[in-house]
DNA sequence: CCATGCAGTTAACAACTGTTCTCCGAGTTT
DNA sequence: AAACTCGGAGAACAGTTGTTAACTGCATGG
C-alpha cells in the first residue's frame, strides 16, 4: 500500500505504462461511442475529445480509426479462444454441451455488451480491414471448434470439410445469438430459441451419415 | 412511340414522375456510395453531389439519411417476399428445395449485390430505425416461411413455436449466405457449403420428433 | 548528469458537414 | 388565362473533420 503513483523517482517502465493507459482510454472511449454508430463514421477527434487529450495524440497510438478498429477486434475476440475451446472440451455431447455453450454467449454479452455489439456490427461493416480482421478471427474459431470435434468419437466417418462446415455453422450461430441478445430486454426467450436451434443442428449431426455412408462402413 | 418527354404540352403526372425519378436517383446514388461505407457515415451532401442536384433538394424526398435507409430496406426486401414463398411452395421437400433456395440467393446476390450488401451491413448497423426496419422484414420472412412449412405434411406434430424457430434459422442462414457470397470471388464453394448446411438442418428437422414425441404418436 | 527519445500540446489549414431562408420557374388546377 | 403548388437552386451559417507543423517537458539510457 505504499505510494507508487506520485513518486518523485518514478518506477521504471512508467513511460510505457502511461502510454498503454491512454491507449486503453482511447479504445474504451471508442467502444462507448460505437454503441450508437458504426466505425466508418467514428471520428478521430470525437474519440480524443471523449478521452480528454489533444486530437494529435491519437496518432501516437493508431494510424487512423480503422487501425483502432482492428485493435478492438483483438480485444474483443482474442481472449475468447481459450474459453470457448475449454468449454467444448469440458462438456460431453448433447444437452449438457448445448446449455454450456449458450450460457457462455449469454455471459459474454452480459459482461461485455459493447464488445459483442462491435463484433456483430462490424462483421459486415463498412471498413474493409476490420471486416477482414473479424473474418479471420471467426475462421480461426471455426477451425478450433472443428479440431475439437475431430477429437470426439461422434466425428468418425466425417470428412474434414464437413466438420469445418458444421463448425462454421456453430460459430455463425453464436454471433447471431449474441446479436439477438443485444436487441432484447429479456435474454431467456432468445437463449431458449438458441438452445432449440442447437438441438436441431445436433440432431442433424447425429444422422449425417445415415443416408450417405460414403466411403467408410461401420 | 410518339414524343412523350419534350412535349410542349406536358402529359399530366409529369410532375410526380419527375419527382419519383430524382428520388430514385438519390436511392441509386446512396446505394452505390454504401458499398464502401456504412449508412451512419453517409452524408446528405455526398448523395446529392453524386446525383447532381442541390443539397437542399434532398429534403424534398427524405427527412435525413436514416429515412433514406428505411426506403432502401423496402426496395431491397419488399419484392422478395412473393419470390421466396413461391419458390418454397413450388418445390417439394428435400434436395430439390435446397438447391432451389440456394440458387435463389445466388441469383439475388448476383443481380442486386449492392442491395444484398446493404441489408447484411445495416442489419446490425449503427442506425436504429434502419435496423428495426430490417428486423421487421426478416421477422415477416420467418413468419411466412413458417406458415408455408405448416401447410406441409412434414410439419405434423410440430408446435407453432418450433416451426418459427426453424424458419428463423433458415432466414438467418440466408442472410449469412448472401453475405458470404459478397465476400468471395467464386460463388460455388460458398453455395456448396450452404447446401450442406441446409441438408444438415433438414436432417435435424426430420428427426426432431424422434426423441420427444411430446403429445402426438406416429 | 546530461543528451536523447517520445507522449502529448498548441495552432492553424482547407475541406467538409447539416440546416435555414429566400427565390425561381415550370407543372397543375380552376 | 390567371392563380397556385411545389421540386429544385442558391447563398450563407456555424460546426465539424483529418492532417501538418513546430513545440514542451519528462522518463529514459549512456
Amino acid at each position: 500500500m505504499s505510494h507508487t503513483l506520485d513518486d518523485p523517482a518514478p518506477a521504471p517502465g512508467a513511460r510505457r505504462a502511461q502510454k498503454l493507459r491512454t491507449r486503453q482510454a482511447l479504445l474504451d472511449a471508442a467502444l462507448r461511442l460505437l454503441e450508437e454508430q458504426s466505425l466508418s463514421s467514428l471520428g478521430l477527434r470525437e474519440v480524443t475529445r471523449a478521452v480528454g487529450v489533444a486530437p494529435t495524440a491519437f496518432y501516437r497510438h493508431f494510424r487512423d480509426t480503422a487501425d483502432l478498429g482492428v485493435a478492438l477486434v483483438e480485444e474483443a475476440l482474442g481472449s475468447l479462444h481459450t474459453t470457448l475451446v475449454a468449454t467444448l472440451a469440458a462438456t460431453g455431447d448433447g444437452e449438457e454441451r448445448i446449455a454450456a455453450a449458450v450460457e457462455l454467449i449469454v455471459a459474454y454479452v452480459r459482461a461485455y455488451p459493447a464488445h459483442a455489439r462491435f463484433i456483430a456490427r462490424e462483421q459486415h461493416g463498412g471498413v474493409r480491414r476490420v471486416r477482414e480482421a473479424i473474418g479471420a478471427q471467426l475462421a480461426l474459431f471455426a477451425r478450433e471448434v472443428a479440431a475439437q470435434f475431430a477429437r470426439e468419437p461422434e466425428a468418425a466417418g466425417w470428412s474434414e470439410d464437413d466438420l469445418l462446415m458444421l463448425a462454421r455453422m456453430y460459430v455463425d450461430h453464436m454471433v447471431m445469438t449474441a446479436s439477438a441478445l443485444l436487441e432484447t430486454a429479456d435474454a431467456e426467450p432468445v437463449a431458449d430459441t438458441a438452445r432449440r436451434q442447437l438441438r436441431l443442428v445436433g440432431l442433424g449431426r447425429r444422422h449425417w451419415l445415415d443416408t450417405t455412408p460414403a466411403s467408410t462402413d461401420q
